[in-house]
DNA sequence: TTGACAATTAAACGAATGTTTTATACAAAC
DNA sequence: GTTTGTATAAAACATTCGTTTAATTGTCAA
């Protein structure tokens, strides 16, 4: 009992934040609808009115998750994309895609981490709640303002803004889908999603993002 | 009385079919969980009751929206496919390519068709029920396996076939994002989703998939 | 006309849902 | 020691859920 409360305290294992932990992980896996409150909690290890008096309400508490949980994750992967492209030194499209889809696939999340961030991105990209928004505002517009900064300025100045746009948008679809998608990828491939089949797929987005199928032909000069 | 008793018997106007109609339009938009069987059988205008008795269970209702309305649209979207490529004459990346960027974005199906169809499969994919092994068994794979030897005629023969079966997906990546992920594309290219849109759609993958970013510089020869 | 069958209806079932209420435990402030 | 405020707990709340039951209707063949 003491213990318990001592804990509760001092370290982060606040019953709000296992509730977020908790209900992060659920919502990811099976999507808002189909986790109930009395699972969160249950999972949580609290009581079921806890939820209520933390957040108001469930809602409240899926919007929680991703302005506490899910935004400095995205924080966390532009970073390391900025950094990997500062490392990197020049600008190019291709160390600025490279740098990208290391970051969203071999980047500083762990596997667990990532496929959270994606599923729960992935639904809201599929069917927007109000969570969307705040992550559009928040994380996908900055990120894809500067990326079209970037990619402007090493690409021919008359560029579409349009065409731009969707070659940029190409290199989100890859990455997404590679993300998203992992059954049908493992299934289709035959790969598991190891470290060495996550740095093939880095490799793979880069040179298609590139070279597109025509990569294909370069190698034996056919 | 009689009107409605002669329709039921002669057109396809059966409750069977107004459920499934309606369940497919509700699932599509909102997902399984956050539709209740009261909501369907509302749509559909018919008893609560006519769910279980002509389909057994809710879930067997979300299969069977899957065999009877996603399964036989798969076979106009790739009967589109084929025709275009048969059409084309000769089989090249560029044109297999082409044939499946628009048998997808402004194929066979209507507006309404189409997004229906992708936030179906979309779901099965980030999400996978018992409905996903029908579809990637009979739809799916059948697919991902003619283009797999489309191509692999077209490339070099000693290409990977991890190599080539990354890039077909890369391919649906594309496809499946424009279509799933529509609030995010109007958002960022600022484009509503009429014809001329999904024609540059169409134009861009095909582009950035036989030649990739590089496409870009050959236009002014930066 | 009768009986069998398919389809539909209204009503109710038990279980599960999100939320609220009330009470209790504890730490810190006065 | 009393008060105040925060956090947790148990219990109950009213709805809604998917499903079942039982009764009714109309069709068609015997």
């Amino acid at each position: 009992m003491d213990d318990r409360i001592r804990l509760n305290n001092n370290k982060n294992n606040h019953t709000k934040d296992r509730i977020l932990d908790e209900a992060e992980a659920l919502f990811a896996v099976r999507g808002y609808d189909a986790v109930s409150v009395r699972e969160i909690t249950g999972a949580a290890n609290c009581n079921l009115a806890a939820v209520n008096y933390h957040f108001g309400n469930k809602q409240n508490l899926y919007l929680e998750v991703f302005r506490s949980r899910w935004l400095p994750r995205a924080v966390r992967i532009q970073n390391c994309l900025r950094e990997s492209l500062a490392a990197k030194g020049t600008v190019t499209p291709a160390t600025v895609v490279e740098s990208l889809a290391q970051a969203f696939i071999a980047g500083p999340l762990s596997e667990e981490e990532r496929r959270r961030h994606h599923q729960l991105i992935s639904g809201e990209m599929a069917k927007p709640t109000k969570a969307f928004k705040m992550i559009a505002d928040q994380a996908l517009r900055p990120l894809f303002d500067s990326l079209f900064e970037d990619l402007r300025s090493v690409l021919p100045d008359d560029i579409e803004e349009e065409r731009l746009a969707l070659n940029i948008l190409s290199v989100f679809a890859m990455v997404l889908y590679f993300n998203f998608a992992r059954p049908v990828i493992s299934s289709f491939t035959g790969c598991e999603y190891d470290a060495a089949f996550k740095e093939r797929l880095v490799d793979h987005i880069v040179e298609f993002s590139i070279n597109g199928l025509s990569a294909e032909f370069k190698e034996t000069g056919k």
